[in-house]
This record gives C-alpha cells, sequence and structure tokens, in this order.
DNA sequence: TGAGATACCTTGACAGGTGAGGTAAATTGA
DNA sequence: TCAATTTACCTCACCTGTCAAGGTATCTCA
C-alpha cells in the first residue's frame, strides 16, 4: 500500500527539513532515505523533490552547495539554515496539533458533545 | 492557533464523511460542528466545503435532499451512501497509516537505521 | 557494449483550497 | 422599526503543490 500524494502534500518540506536535520544531504539520498524510514510506503517523486529545494532554498530554510566527489555524478549538498531549524520546529508542533486535532475528526466518537 | 490549510489538504473529504456517518447533515451546521470538535483551530471554508459536497455527490459517495424548514433558511442535507460508508473506512485506515508513516518521518530518531 | 544505477534538472498540466463575490430569509437589539 | 447579524446557500478565478514525462551525464558490471 502507497501512501495518497494529496495525503502529504503540505509535509514534504517538514519530511526534507528533518532529514537536513540529521545531517547535510542530497536529494538522491534524501529519497531513498524516506523510502526506506517510511517501510517503502512514501516515495517522494524526483519532480517534487526537486521544487521543493528551490523553495526551501530560496526562502532561506536551506542552503546548498556542490560535493566534491572525484567519482561518481555530481551531488548537490543541502544544509539546513538557522532560519530552517526554527522552521523545523514550528513545523513539528504544527504536525503534532493536526495529528491530534485529525484524529479526533476521523476517528474518535463525538456524539456526545454538546450541539452548541 | 489556527491549522495551516495546506496541512489539511486531502483530509477534506475524510471529515465530511465522518461527520455523515454520524447522522444526515447539511453544509452550515457540518462546518460548525467541525469547528468545535476541532477546538476551534479548524475551520472549513465555505468554498472548500461546497466544492467538496459537488465532489462526493458526483461521485456517489453523498445523496442530498432539501429540507422541510417551515422557518429559517432553507437547508440542503446531504446524507451518506453504501459507497461512501466504504469511502470513508478506507480513508480511515489510509489516515492511521500516514499518521504511523509521518510520525516516523517527522517526529522520531532515526539515526542509528541502516544507510542502505 | 549496453543495461541499470546514480544523480541532477525543467516544463506543463492538473486538482484542491479559497478570497471575494453573490442571493435570500430570519432573528435580534437598540 | 429598522439596521445589523446570523443562518444558509452558491460560484468563479486564482494560487500552489504534485508529478508524468521529458531531458542530461557519469559510473558500474556483466
Amino acid at each position: 500500500m502507497t501512501i495518497s500524494a494529496d495525503l502529504l502534500r503540505g509535509y514534504t518540506e517538514t519530511i526534507i527539513l528533518r532529514r537536513l536535520a540529521e545531517g547535510d544531504s542530497y536529494g538522491y539520498q534524501i529519497s531513498k532515505r524516506v523510502n526506506i524510514i517510511s517501510g517503502g510506503v512514501l516515495e517522494l517523486k524526483e519532480a517534487t523533490l526537486y521544487t521543493a529545494f528551490r523553495r526551501l532554498e530560496s526562502s532561506g530554510m536551506i542552503r546548498s552547495y556542490w560535493g566534491d566527489e572525484t567519482t561518481g555524478a555530481r551531488r548537490r549538498y543541502y544544509s539546513l539554515t538557522e532560519t530552517g531549524r526554527e522552521k523545523l520546529n514550528e513545523d513539528t508542533a504544527a504536525w503534532c496539533e493536526t495529528r491530534t486535532v485529525l484524529n479526533r475528526l476521523i476517528t474518535e466518537e463525538n456524539e456526545h458533545e454538546p450541539d452548541n
């Protein structure tokens, strides 16, 4: 079972920032790591990934630099900025709140709540 | 604190279906109920709500009928179809899975996972 | 030699959310 | 009594994130 893209919309950037909090990384690696960590159910599409990188960089959340690979394909590494780190904290808090609210709205019984 | 729209994208229909699982209802009421249940942090915008109703009805998830109010503004009631009920079950399962995966990707430590 | 993996990138189309606009009736309070 | 607010519905054009499809280049291994 694969997770629908629509259910993830809005979390792509947070997922990327979280990965970069563990250390500098590059597109291809982040993509693979996310796939592994998710148990294979989530695949960040390349187009999605790279457009997210553009957004994050132009808004100052991440910085990029070319790696000095002497072998293999060139890699563009990304690193979290201070702003990005703060954004990650906010996003993480937002996720926790969203999770609570969605749980209440989708999975919990609400029949005995007051009507007004 | 209000929950960002983007984080909810894709859950609007599920939220509506879930409300209708508790009994027939109409737009305005669903909107208010969602707001109350969410503790005031989530507000389904009218445009969002009504376009979602259109989608759900044309895909056979819900049915609508005009109420016979003798007082107050007219109301268009919606009721869940059998298909809609099944969809709600699938969506609920999808939410649980998404929640687990996002938790792992956003809030958990993954530093000790194998690299490949 | 050539298939597959690594690694990057862009473009155009699509879909869901929403601000801003609209209608109409009932209620409320000054 | 009458203006403001609430109830209740609706649509359109725009914005934004996703992604299929296309591209480039290098390395590895059979």
